[in-house]
RNA sequence: GGAGAGGUGACCGAGCUGGCUGAAGGUGCACGCCUGCUAAGCGUGUGUGGGUCUAAAGCCCACCGAGGGUUCGAAUCCCUCCCUCUCCGCCA
């Protein structure tokens, strides 16, 4: 969410980021709203201001018992007036609202303005596409032929894009995610989280998922609650509404969790195995810093985020998104594309997003400067990875002529013995 | 799910026979004073958001879990919901 102010003030750059990044807020409406708002504000305001006042004095009269009732005549009325005022400055509040959290957060500066993926620019590539002396098989061959995944029954118990993992491909699945933990852990420094995967309104509305994506999201009708996209929105919520410590920053949460997506929309795209799925597992990076520190920790998100990549010996690229594929609540994104030789092509493993003060303003997490002042923090998120197709990546770049597997050395530790992919 | 108790500022805790309580008192914290050091002591200050104002000060409005209601006036009375605790039931 932007500052009202801020919007108020800078009115063309945030009709320019609306329009840049695809966007549909109303900018026109909420104005009205807000001058709406104010004025009804003030009335309000003079109005109750004056039943204070005079309320006061009947308490004083009736005390020293003098009659008051052309006071209580004159008060009966003004508080017909308040109670009228007040229901249409609640309204006036709502659509306020309502348009306000459906503003995108602005792109920062450097983000490339472009409206598809042509748009985005290769920032850097590590390592190089792997040769084979022989036609290297996709990842659902290679899964075929060691028993790895059973899709077709995972379609029977949910539907599609609800993958079964078997035997050797559970256990790598698991210890991905254990590898992946602990090195965010021990060598990044972040605190694991283990967080509930089924969160109220507020909270998804408080790191931008709502309202704008309620169409992509699982939703439990009973609770209103909501299944999880993304493992940001618990743990960035975690200090929603709160005023942090003066030494409380940063703070760097890793969590791992089940993530689901509907995935409305994009049927029939990418959908080969484990490409595109409505639960996948996600190892996610969330940390809480101070506004003048967040591009410096974006870099760092993004290297710790690579570091399990070159890990695993994996090549991939990092692109900077452009402002068409930034998501509404971010300011910058870089995303990581790991590339699958069996499959042919860059898929995305990561994304890493500076949300600076956008998602810190709707959820209220702030800090008090040294006179004592509130701020809102920056809140940055990163994927440390996505699972599903780091598993295609990791099956297809380490498969042999003889459809067998030689995992990197990285996994040693993380993968039980006699599993056939032991290295 | 049933019965009961309760949700007040950073924390503890009064207020809850409606008005002078944004909220006593204490702790903590900040600054100042005092003090060989430490400890203790004294003084002052210490919520958030909005508005008014060139700015500060000042003043005004809102907020005592959330939302409604009663009333001239509600932290205080009534209703609904949420949450916490205790007991019972049920179940991984």
């Amino acid at each position: 969410m932007l500052d009202l102010k801020f919007i108020r003030a800078n009115i063309d750059l945030v009709r320019q980021a609306i329009t840049n990044k695809n966007e549909k807020a109303d900018l026109d409406a909420l104005l009205e709203a807000d001058e709406a708002r104010r004025s009804l504000q003030h009335d309000f305001d003079t109005l109750k201001a004056r039943q204070n006042k005079v309320s006061q004095e009947i308490a004083k009269a009736k005390k020293a018992g003098e009659d008051a009732g052309e006071m209580l005549a004159e008060m009966a009325e003004v508080a017909e007036q308040i109670k009228e005022i007040n229901a249409n400055l609640s309204q006036a509040n709502a659509r306020l609202e309502e348009q306000q959290l459906r503003v995108p957060n602005v792109p920062h500066p450097s983000v490339p303005v472009g409206f598809n993926e042509e748009a985005n620019r290769v920032v850097r590539e590590w390592g190089a596409k792997r040769e084979f002396s022989f036609e290297p098989l996709d990842h659902l061959e290679l899964a075929e032929k060691n028993g790895l995944l059973d899709l077709p029954r995972g379609a029977k118990l949910s539907g599609s894009g609800f993958p079964v993992y078997t035997g050797a491909g559970a256990a790598l699945e698991r210890g991905l995610i254990n590898f992946m933990l602990d090195m965010h852990i021990r060598d990044h420094g972040y605190t694991e989280v283990a967080v509930p995967i089924l969160v109220n309104r507020k909270s998804m509305t408080g790191t931008g998922q709502l309202p704008k994506l309620e169409e992509d999201m699982y939703h439990i009708d009973q609770d209103d609650l909501f299944l999880i996209p993304t493992a940001e929105v618990p743990v960035t919520n975690l200090h929603a509404e709160e005023i942090l410590k003066p030494d409380q920053l940063p703070l760097k949460y890793v969590a791992y969790t089940p993530c689901f997506r509907r995935e409305a929309g994009s049927y029939g795209k990418d959908t080969r195995g484990l490409q595109r799925l409505h639960q996948f597992n996600k190892v996610e990076m969330v940390r809480f810093v101070e506004p003048e520190a967040s591009y410096t920790a974006l870099d760092e998100m993004l290297g710790e985020a690579e570091a399990i990549l070159r890990a695993l010996g994996l090549h991939y690229r990092v692109l900077e998104l452009c402002t068409g594929d930034l998501s509404f609540a971010s300011a910058k994104t870089y995303d990581i594309e790991v590339w699958a030789p069996g499959t042919g092509k860059y898929l995305e493993v990561s994304s890493v997003s500076n949300f600076e003060d956008f998602q810190a303003r709707r959820a209220g997490i702030r800090k008090k400067d040294p006179q004592g002042k509130p701020y809102f923090v920056h809140t940055l998120n990163g994927s440390g990875l996505a699972t599903p197709r780091l598993f295609i990546a990791l099956l297809e770049s380490c498969q042999t002529p003889s459809g067998g597997f030689e995992l990197p050395d990285a996994l040693k530790g993380h993968l039980p013995p006699g599993m056939g992919l032991t290295p």
